[in-house]
DNA sequence: TGTCATCTGGTAACCGGTGTCAAATACTCT
DNA sequence: AGAGTATTTGACACCGGTTACCAGATGACA
């Protein structure tokens, strides 16, 4: 109806992307109601509605996020900080994570750290000052140290920890029971026949290898089996640490004839340790690993290990962060259950 | 000097959080300057800097990023796209583009897609439309889709590509040699005495695959090697694809004495094979793989590999971003070498 | 027909920075 | 001293959205 009076340029001058004012003055509107149109605000008349769409649609308009941000004093990024514990896990949460993003207006920004730097908090700080996400997931072993959660609620900036044991309260925190899972692990050797088993633990101060090493002790007293201080060693979760603490074991007389290794990298070096000494696995070696990485299928014999459901966690963990945001408005879960998958590292004891 | 008319209330209404405002009113000075200090001008008065930089530490602050990017049409935001090839490539990327963005108010931000879905292009489309990040790196095999690099240029985002061959100018490429790498894996299990290659290659329509086979084919045609088209396997870059093509060639007669995988996931997948058929590795077989990702040293025997300097070719990638941002002002190479890492999968024909 | 409640949509201020341009000050040189 | 130039600083509009608040239109009801 009103004629412009004199021809505004179309776009923002620098991009040449159209604005909310393009589409407000095309459909002859104001801007706040084209931002109602946007922000879907229930108080708007369905013609009009409709008129504002087809200009958006036509324009191929799209709200420029810096603006929203700013204006919301929100920004839609969840990051995600790790010290890169395993390649195939943090690619896992990266999934999760965007599974739940999809079709929300939220990216993820992703941001690693050392974790033995001295600099690591303010590493930490700086990344939640200067890109204020809207909240963050933290994973294992980094979700373990309290202080970062402290962080994260001075700086006003929600957060979820992964875990394998309850860390913090429901909203805070998605769990594994990785105790119970564990323990069932090595209650199946048990029931395999073997009475000497090994077992490699993480490293010390990881919640994750604390808890692990409960389940094998909880298996082991449960079956009134002796748990020789011999008969633990201790990897750092890499492959080259679970190497060394195979041939710890390995040298022990008697010799074991099962081993846990506290994740999948470690017992797959088990398995090569045991090749170099021509100790053959299942056979005269059985092999339980934990977290069901792609390695876990890919050696030989493929490795039975624990499954830990990581998508599902971090998907959930994600989902918590967006409770309110039209998203994950149902309670997420905060516990999930690993399970035994069952392959070929698993033999019978052998007799003698 | 000036006193407050009235108490201002300190911070953002909504967050607490210090603003510019704040500080330009402590220092007695207007915003502009602190935006100056902020900014490093160097019109300058140094002991006004101070002052400034003073209140700043003292009260904390941290410009606000979003409306930093508002107003500078930009946001500080480095993406990454994928189509996840392989858990450990995308971390190293990650990795080295972490280290570019290292010190900038840079961050990175993930976005997955699936390569074979029909809503690839528009999926890449939203994430550039309502991320409007700073610039992207593309990983092959996403790389090598042309129309993904047109719609960057159409929406006026950056973009560097990854990949194992020219795929574009020097300003928005960063490539490795595969051909020739490969030609001197080849090479080296000639000297070896095999006679009798097979290859597994990419899946078609891959760039890297394709550049790879010709590699391979370069080397046997120098070395007057027939190439029997039996002696071609295709994989898809997966473990399992890695152990069906293998199945093959080790069904012929006579049977290959080596086999060159266009990856380590299936040069893995070729060692599994002949494990399952009791052929062993390297004595009656020798495997040679691509990438060098961690796999390779896991796995019995560890694999001789052709090493592809990944980290640095993503750092290169983000700094070919950020040129002009304060980084990466000299020109960043565009061209990086492949070299192989000989470990021992690798022996001597057998006789026979 | 007048009044009031309800619905819709507009105006102006604001989110927290940055660019433009001109004013204020300091410094040089006749 | 006065003019010319360089250096510092500030006022103000603007980036592209959102919210607070208000006004006009509509319909119900007396």
């Amino acid at each position: 109806m009103s004629e412009a009076e004199e021809p505004p340029a179309q776009g923002s001058r620098r991009t040449g992307k159209p604005t909310i004012n393009d589409v407000a003055r095309l459909s002859g509107v104001s801007k706040k109601t084209v931002s109602r149109v946007i922000n879907r605000s229930p108080l708007l008349n369905d013609e009009t509605r409709r008129r504002v769409e087809t200009v958006i649609r036509e324009l191929g308009y799209v709200p420029n996020p810096q603006a929203r941000a700013l204006a919301l004093r929100t920004n839609f990024l969840i990051g995600l900080i790790h010290d890169n514990p395993n390649a195939q896990m943090v690619l896992n949460v990266q999934q999760g994570i965007l599974e739940a993003l999809q079709g929300t207006d939220f990216a993820m920004v992703v941001r690693p750290v050392d974790r033995g730097a001295a600099t690591l908090m303010d590493d930490i700080r700086s990344f939640l000052e200067r890109q204020r996400p809207y909240g963050v997931v933290i994973l294992p072993p980094l979700s373990e140290n309290d202080a970062i959660a402290r962080l994260c609620d001075e700086l006003g900036c929600r957060y979820v920890r992964m875990g394998s044991a309850e860390l913090d309260d429901a909203e805070h925190m998605v769990a594994s029971n990785d105790r119970e899972a564990v323990a069932e692990a090595v209650q199946f050797l048990y029931t395999s026949g073997h009475k000497l088993i090994g077992l490699i633990a993480g490293p010390h101060g990881f919640r994750s290898a604390a808890e692990r090493r409960r389940g094998f002790e909880d298996a082991l007293r449960s079956a009134s089996l002796k748990l020789p201080r011999s008969l633990i060693a201790e990897g750092n979760y890499t492959f080259e640490s679970g190497i060394a603490a195979a041939e710890k074991l390995l040298d022990l007389s008697p010799r074991p004839t099962a081993i846990f290794a506290s994740n999948d990298e470690m017992a797959a070096g088990v398995i090569h340790a045991a090749r170099a000494r021509d100790i053959a696995v299942p056979e005269e070696l059985s092999v339980i690993g934990f977290d069901d990485t792609p390695i876990a299928s890919h050696i030989w014999p493929p490795l039975t290990t624990v499954r830990w459901p990581i998508v599902s966690m971090a998907r959930s963990a994600a989902l918590k962060l967006l409770a309110g945001q039209g998203r994950g408005e149902e309670a997420e879960p905060s516990l999930f259950l690993s399970r035994l998958v069952r392959r070929a590292s698993v033999a019978f004891a052998p007799q003698g």
